[in-house]
DNA sequence: TCATGTCATGTAACCGGTTACATGATGGTT
DNA sequence: AACCATCATGTAACCGGTTACATGACATGA
């Protein structure tokens, strides 16, 4: 291995030299620096990252901490990161919290030890005084979160819109009874889903029925469960409002199943949560609530530049707004819920 | 920060001992390191991990170059990885080739930059020449793919065997005209999928019709794409196996939007691979090809780690097989193939 | 002419570990 | 008693950079 010390000797200057030939921004004779880039060059030179990390106490890398790596956008959002970095010259470590306070605090730990200069935090495990304790020891941009306290470092999306707007959508198809499958409530983004249906029916002068309301756990099975439980119930439900597109899947197939000889939006108006990248090949495609995944990404990895060069944050909104996808799983509502017990098909 | 000489300052030894004592292989006097224990307990201790990489000069990190980020089951394939990576406090740090030589190696040199003690690596765009060569010059396990002269350090599964599993499905469900969309053939893997089907329909005495071999590029729009071409030929196809669920999906939106009237497997077979989450949500449920991509994972990282290790490569086998998931998207052969030209609904 | 400032460059301490080798204590053998 | 092996521990060189400070060359103004 090429160190910088036969560098300095093949150009004939001192380490010191070459070290600042390779950082760039202090002033070097032009032809000194011409016969170190040349020795570089002529070397195959490339700097020890762990020498340099050392001595500069700066590792050039930041952790990703993601809740659950299986989790919607996630890919999509780990591509941009990744891409935004590199182009920083800033390596990702990624790390996997399991949606769990205790794995993610364990994961924070373990990118800390590994001395990341920064860290982007997706955790849903972890409670708000923890992150904002947590803030405190390191460098971080929280992700998909607003924590209170933590202004100028995070980057969120308001859900609280996104189920007033996917509400709103059944409830202007004309639907009255509309029911909701939240993710689990435990996490920040699933309460203000739901916040967001109750905003919306209470805007719309429609009653509020708790029993409507179904906590699943983002996966697929919660369909199908929330779908056989507002069966049992034969409350008149025409619509159904999901946390996420995996629940709204499942809800749909359960239906399918159930009711085979009935096209969908006319058994029940589905509207999903994420706009995943199946949702458009759904049948009947499914509406759903869209987020620019590869905005935030990019806002946080500008949010996490500017921490780490130390300079202002940048003023910019990291507040995101999320769009209603209208496709065909969401219709008119009918006069009778398929729910309903009145129904024939009963 | 407290360094290894407050802990033997604290405990009354020399930083050699402290060093032996977080080795743990060493012999050490019990009370001598229960005294050191005791103190970096007291200090909250946590080595510097460039320090450590500097003077060991292994990094405790192995790098994990994905072609393609939003690839089928990478999230589950990072998930298993990163945590058994982590299990053995090893870091996991990514990089994106975007399936490009190019990018590849750019990323690998990235990789190789931070100094990683191995790379997991998923390509797609490197030639095989190009991996050996590489290999020659840092810790690799190749995941995904077959190379000549890498033996024990390859993880791959029998694409081959996928397609023909695919292709004889259908044969036996009496289909004598299919289809073939593959992905991109610049690939691998695309490539023996192909030859996977070659071999079924020869081993069936059925004849090779080589238009209808579609190249794809493994997105949804190849689908239709392939659907719209077929159709156009007005060959008697009747079913189509496809080189992922993505494209398989594409097509039967496609056939759907055409076709409204029929049921799918009736108008067309379809068969995927990869057995994505939503394959079974699918209407109709997508028939498709599943890989054991957890074991994978975890067989890539043992291996990386006997390599780490440096002990003798374990003998087992790393050669994966698929297995069909057969579903509702495949179907008795009809009399007629919907895109036949004398059929009615033309 | 000499003090002073500017600029490019060199010297060497430092970051915080690992580890080869030195040291010294202990106990067994002849 | 002299010798040697064994074992736990300490000393200090080393990994390869960064950077504060020193140095020396040259230009400027009094």
């Amino acid at each position: 291995m090429t160190t910088i010390r036969d560098v300095a000797a093949q150009a004939g200057v001192s380490v010191a030299t070459v070290s600042r030939v390779m950082k760039g921004d202090v002033p070097v004779n032009d032809e000194t620096r011409a016969r170190v880039q040349a020795a570089i060059e002529m070397l195959d030179y490339a700097p020890n990252a762990f020498a340099r990390s050392l001595a500069s106490n700066r590792s050039q890398g930041v952790g990703l901490l993601i809740s659950h790596l299986g989790g919607p956008f996630m890919s999509r959002f780990m591509a941009t990161v990744e891409e935004a970095l590199r182009r920083s010259d800033y390596s990702l470590m990624v790390a996997a919290g399991h949606s769990d306070a205790t794995r993610e605090r364990e994961a924070l730990r373990f990118l800390s030890s590994k001395r990341c200069d920064g860290v982007l935090v997706h955790a849903d495990g972890l409670e708000d005084d923890a992150l904002r304790m947590l803030a405190g020891q390191m460098n971080m941009v929280v992700i998909n979160r607003q924590v209170q306290g933590l202004a100028g470092q995070c980057v969120y999306i308001d859900n609280r819109r996104g189920g007033y707007l996917a509400t709103r959508h059944v409830i202007e198809l004309g639907h009255r009874h509309i029911a909701c499958l939240t993710g689990p409530l435990s996490k920040q983004d699933a309460r203000w889903r739901l916040e967001g249906y109750r905003q919306a029916m209470q805007d719309a002068g429609l009653p509020l029925d708790e029993a409507a309301i179904i906590e699943g756990d983002s996966q697929d099975g919660s369909g199908r469960y929330a779908i056989d439980l507002l069966r049992t119930r034969k409350s008149p439900i025409t619509a159904l409002v999901a946390g996420n597109d995996e629940m709204a899947m499942g809800a749909m197939s359960r239906l399918k199943v159930l009711y085979p000889g009935i096209r969908l939006p006319d058994a029940l108006s589905v509207v999903g949560y994420d706009d995943e990248h199946y949702a458009c090949h759904l049948a009947p495609t499914l509406t759903t609530v869209h987020a620019p995944v590869e905005e935030m990404a990019r806002a946080a990895v500008t949010l996490m530049e500017a921490r780490l060069k130390g300079g202002e944050p940048p003023g910019f909104e990291s507040g995101f707004t999320p769009t209603l996808m209208t496709r065909e799983s969401t219709g008119p509502a009918p006069d009778q819920g398929v729910f309903c017990s009145t129904r024939s098909t009963f």
